[in-house]
RNA sequence: GCCAGCGUAGCUCAGCAGGUAGAGCGACUGACUUGUAAUCAGUAGGUCGCAGGUUCGAUUCCUGUCGCUGGCUCCA
């Protein structure tokens, strides 16, 4: 008996009942016999020693497939599992996952300690070296639980109870150990390559905080060692980028025990960059039919009563304060101000979309463990606005905001970032506003709104916010954390709470829709993001100082006053530094400091009216004379050209 | 908030068999008067996060507390 499998050149290749994936490998060519570490059937990535399928469509996998490292990350976490049941028999295991560039597992019952795991490695070294075979057993649901139960393994007892009932219960075996799994893995483990522990963290039984707190140990894997030492260069050079390091080094913002936690202090070259993004801001939502508005940083309690924060929000709120009669709270989100701004007067079908918007400055009570730089703070300003609009009108006024925030990620240079819509959860909708019309309307208006202007987007269904679907930009950290900027969020709630309606066509009172929209999002968040995504080398028009005049010598100082008063003429931000300085000395600081341009004057220029012009990134351009300069700086702000194009420097 | 680690001069860090602290950069002072990424010399600056405990003696060990960092949960 023969059967028959499609490969993905399209070829057919015939083999004996009985045999395996392996020895179709070996059947192709010992390289590949070699190499292989998994085969892809129909799509679903196997162990090499399962038998062939006839008809199936095979790829075998090598360590050079996306799925194939996984296969040997996973088996690289079993290893991990099995080097540390060695050293703590009295260990629990949880799960251990794949993850992006390796691995984790969690354990429970042993406090361990950073100086753990170099002997973790050196124990799964002697495991690697020793090429167990690891072996696929399927076992019976009783089997399966008395081997955990006797072994006291608590957190695996508890995976399979929760197996559906025609679930297939298998358990690989790796010398003495052995894991419930679904596998696939490595035909052993002595094909792991290269691995390292990296950190220890705490982290919830099954992601929920009211259960164990269990020990987690990440770690990476890659197939060649190359690649890890690129990994780690690319860890360290994050951390160069990291904001916080680069804020406090340039003077862009402080935090302070003193102040409080998450308060941050705005210093003044964060300020200055802070401004210009408001200025820039406003300008352009005001040219786009935006209303801005000033409200009050506190509220009354009774406020967010009307709009259901008080009962859903409040945890997240600092508390009241009792005056007189009143019960005030600093507000954590704008949105019900600018429902009673919306209120303020009889809106007409006409009026719509109306949109109001606001720098507005939010307090809320975030976890201390979640505080991070700017970031994650408890005091932000959000780049915020509410649409107001009638319900034919969410996908016109949807495309406008999304190609908003597309005109302000342009203009500040920003490419690596992706859009997720998130939906309400379908196996579950009892947890939303009840409206299934609205909802699946709203949801196609969006989709279709990301089809038309041609865009890319990730689905997220159960993410959507419980009044609504919305979208999100997501961005990435230096620390490679996912991270929203950008928010565009359909609300058919609030209008409901606070009673909002237009008069429509027909003379009766309607009810509007609101869309809560953020672009920049936070400033803290956004400016941190910059500072990121620049390397703290912010381009010209957001530069606090975009040209720096350093004189050569000591005569040199009233020209140096004049280049400056030109520049700030012209409404640039130039500064001087005539300090009696070596030169050399001078330049150094004005690049350490990251300013765009560096301008020397000595007796030649002062001489020829000129400067020598030295911008980062770029190093000498040469002198040139002041005007063309001063030409060349206001073309490279008034067009928001950045100061290093990615990859460069 | 939870788990773990860390907390030494303005900054980056050394000091880890317990004997009241060091370096580089920065700051200040003086000399040098400078031509494209660090001139030389000197000076000042620290209750070693805070509070207890152990000890003849604690930056060093223990406990608590505050803060920071990583992760979990949460989230702009």
């Amino acid at each position: 008996m023969q059967v028959k499998v499609r490969l993905k050149d399209g070829s057919e290749r015939a083999l004996p009942q009985g045999a395996t994936w392996a020895d179709l490998a070996a059947a192709i060519g010992p390289r590949l016999a070699k190499e292989a570490v998994a085969a892809r059937v129909n799509g679903q990535v196997a162990d090499l020693s399962r038998p062939v399928e006839d008809g199936a469509q095979v790829e075998i996998l090598t360590l050079q497939d996306p799925e194939g490292l996984d296969v040997m990350r996973h088996t690289c976490a079993h290893v991990m599992a099995q080097a540390v049941k060695r050293l703590w028999p009295e260990v629990k295991m949880a799960i251990g996952p794949v993850i992006e560039n390796g691995f984790y597992y969690d354990f429970a019952d042993h406090a361990f300690t950073p100086e753990d795991l170099p002997r973790i490695e050196e124990e799964m070294e002697r495991i690697i070296r020793a090429d167990y075979p690891v072996e696929r057993e399927v076992w019976t649901r009783e089997q399966a639980l008395n081997y955990f139960r006797e072994r006291g393994e608590r957190f695996k007892v508890e995976i399979i109870e929760d197996l559906p009932a025609d679930a297939v219960i298998t358990v690989y075996r790796q010398g003495e150990f052995l894991d419930l799994c679904r596998g696939p893995h490595l035909p052993s483990t002595g094909r792991i390559k290269v691995f390292k522990l990296m950190s220890i963290a705490g982290a919830y039984w099954r992601g929920d905080s009211s259960r164990e707190m269990l020990t987690r140990i990440y770690a990476v894997a890659f197939a060649k060692k190359q690649d890890l030492d690129e990994h780690l260069r690319r860890l360290e050079e994050a951390r160069q980028r990291d904001h916080r390091r680069l804020g406090k080094e340039l003077g862009i913002f402080m935090l302070s025990r003193e102040i409080g936690q998450g308060l941050p202090l705005w210093l003044p070259n964060g300020a200055k960059i802070r401004r210009i993004i408001e200025r820039y801001i406003v300008d352009l939502e005001e040219s786009l039919g935006y209303q801005h508005v000033y409200t009050p940083h506190l509220a009354s309690v009774e406020l967010y009563k009307i709009s259901g924060h008080w009962e859903h929000y409040h945890d997240d709120m600092y508390p009241p304060m009792q005056m007189d009669n009143e019960q005030l709270v600093l507000r954590p989100m704008n949105c019900p101000h600018h429902m009673m701004v919306y209120r303020s007067e009889l809106r007409s079908y006409r009026d719509l979309p109306l949109r109001i918007a606001e720098l507005g400055t939010m307090h809320r009570y975030e976890m201390s463990g979640a505080l991070a730089g700017l970031q994650r703070v408890r005091v932000m300003t959000l780049n915020d606005a509410h649409i107001f609009v009638r319900p034919d009108q969410i996908q016109e006024e949807f495309s406008r905001v999304v190609q908003l925030i597309q005109r302000v990620y342009r203009d500040f240079g920003i490419r690596d970032y992706y859009h997720r819509l998130s939906y309400r959860d379908p196996a579950d909708t009892t947890k939303y506003v009840q409206n299934d019309e609205m909802w699946e309307t709203a949801q196609r208006m969006l989709r279709q709104a990301m089809d038309e202007l041609g865009l890319d987007y990730v689905e997220a269904p159960g993410e959507a916010a419980f009044y609504g679907p919305k979208l999100d930009v997501q961005v990435k950290t230096a620390l490679g954390k996912d991270e929203t900027l950008s928010t565009v969020q359909l609300d058919f709630h609030l209008p409901n709470r606070f009673d909002l309606t237009y008069v429509g066509e027909d003379g009766r009172p309607h009810r509007p829709v609101v869309i809560h929209r953020g672009v920049i999002g936070t400033l803290e968040r956004f400016i941190a993001f910059l500072i990121e995504q620049y390397k703290g080398a912010f381009p010209a028009w957001l530069a606090p100082v975009q040209a720096r005049i350093v004189t050569v010598g000591a005569d040199h100082e009233p020209y140096a006053h004049e280049v400056e008063a030109a520049l700030r003429q012209a409404g640039l931000r130039p500064e001087v530094d005539a300090r009696s300085e070596k030169i050399g000395y001078k330049i150094r600081e004005a690049q350490v400091h990251k300013i765009p341009y560096t301008l020397v004057v000595g007796d030649k220029e002062a001489a020829s009216r000129t400067v020598s012009v030295r911008r980062y990134g770029q190093g000498d351009l040469g002198a040139m004379p002041l005007d063309s300069f001063i030409t060349r700086l206001r073309q490279e702000v008034d067009s928001k050209a950045l100061l290093v194009e990615p990859g460069e420097a």
